[in-house]
DNA sequence: CGATTCATTGAGACCAGTCAACTGGCGTGG
DNA sequence: CCACGCCAGTTGACTGGTCTCAATGAATCG
């Protein structure tokens, strides 16, 4: 990927979230970035970590996840290139939580203070940060209603329709229907609160009843509309506000 | 409650986040704020809202909530004296979830208008209140570890121990092992993503078991470390930094 | 080709849900 | 002042969705 592609990413992301002037674009572009590449299922930053710089997500996909002393997991979000899963560092010291890859990933690292400086000086870029931290509460908040309330048949579904959407908001599906998915059954049911066991059986039925095609690494929605209902999903909380939504 | 308190409340929040200059805290002192008394179970905001003003919880206690159609509820967190459990509508227009109260609860609305223009005066402020969403997100992915991979038990307990400690780090603890719980069986279950009747069967347990005291809408701790343990609570995601935390 | 990882399948157990009934306190109105 | 209704809490019996354990395929890789 050429660099100056990298910062591409982080501006097509911002404009989901705030429109940009050409000042603007222009400093997000020349904000320093180290770019390192993570091989799978490798920590970007861990629990306890204080970082001194956020990480852009440029290629592959990482997630935020919480272990327990006993070794039960807990995913807590996924992230696509475009995202800044640990935006949050640039407020709160520690880490309560890891990020980690699933895949090969690139990533472009930032310095806070370098955040902090762009912050002071266009107001508006710094709105669009704190928008996007309000949007990933919006999605945890979202996750909480399926852990707590959706059945198992629910949330897969939901989780297959989020993340078609983003891929779209940012303009990096395979196509109208089709986007990476690159993780195993048993990442799947850290994430969704499920079994490995249970998670399988349940692609299954998904599989059976034609509403989606997953091979591999990819995933691709045969029956949009019948995924959704089946989801419950509404889209209303990823306030795209019409910027790449589907249909 | 004298008027010139109900800012209080906030500098008192606020402070849990960062240090306040007397000018910022004299700033914070004269937002316009009318103030409004709400009946228990109502709502304060809808899904599908649009406000113009921020709600500060002055006396009572809210919850964040979203309702499936088919009437299975997901409360998504509580908030007490202090917090501003919609400060998130400064930057996203559309409610994606609804607010409503538990018990009698006095709110101080204070426009949009009033708070960005504190935000662009005082950066400060702003940074903090920025802050104050990010502990509010990691509330929320703390919660989610809890709906996808605790026991009944560890949930109730982690609940009761976080309430808690929100509640000295405020100062608005009964004492230090006492605080406000003016909620239904059913409310538990719906945070936690249980029945009314396990709930019921659980905190019996937890009491049996002399851990806690919970009669009507106080809470008593009997045995915090042993409490702690139970829930598997660790307070770092609260990131009070030491200030107002237990023990 | 052995090793490893992921997906799949079956059998049985258990945590938590559902349904339904009953208690007790509390406020209201006759 | 008592009867009544209502709501939160409690209890029992039964169900069921999901988990655990364990074994087997299938695919990838050095």
């Amino acid at each position: 990927m050429n660099p100056a592609h990298h910062a591409d990413r982080l501006i097509r992301k911002l404009e989901t979230l705030a429109a940009l002037s050409d000042e603007e674009k222009e400093a997000l572009g020349s904000l320093p970035m180290s770019v390192k590449v993570f091989g799978a299922d490798q920590d970007i930053v861990r629990e306890g970590d204080c970082p001194v710089e956020c990480c852009l997500v440029l290629e592959g996909m990482v997630f935020r996840y919480l272990m327990l002393d006993d070794g039960r997991r807990q995913i807590m979000g996924f992230y696509i290139p475009g995202d800044i899963p640990d935006l949050q560092s640039l407020h709160i010291k520690i880490m309560d939580h890891s990020v980690g890859t699933l895949v090969t990933t690139i990533v472009g690292l930032i310095p806070h203070q370098s955040l902090n400086n762009l912050n002071a000086r266009y107001p508006r870029i710094a709105n669009a940060l704190w928008r996007d931290t309000i949007v990933d509460a919006a999605m945890f908040r979202l996750w909480m209603v399926g852990l707590g309330r959706k059945s198992a048949h629910e949330r897969i579904a939901h989780l297959f329709c989020e993340l078609l959407m983003r891929f779209k908001a940012v303009g990096i599906a395979k196509d109208a229907l089709t986007c990476e998915f690159p993780m195993t059954q048993t990442e799947l049911g850290d994430a969704l609160g499920l079994s490995t066991v249970h998670v399988n059986r349940v692609v299954q039925d998904l599989r059976a009843d034609g509403l989606i095609n997953l091979r591999g690494s990819s995933l691709h929605i045969n029956d949009w509309e019948r995924l959704q209902q089946r989801a419950k999903f509404n889209p209303t909380y990823l306030h795209l506000e019409g910027r790449g939504a589907a249909e």
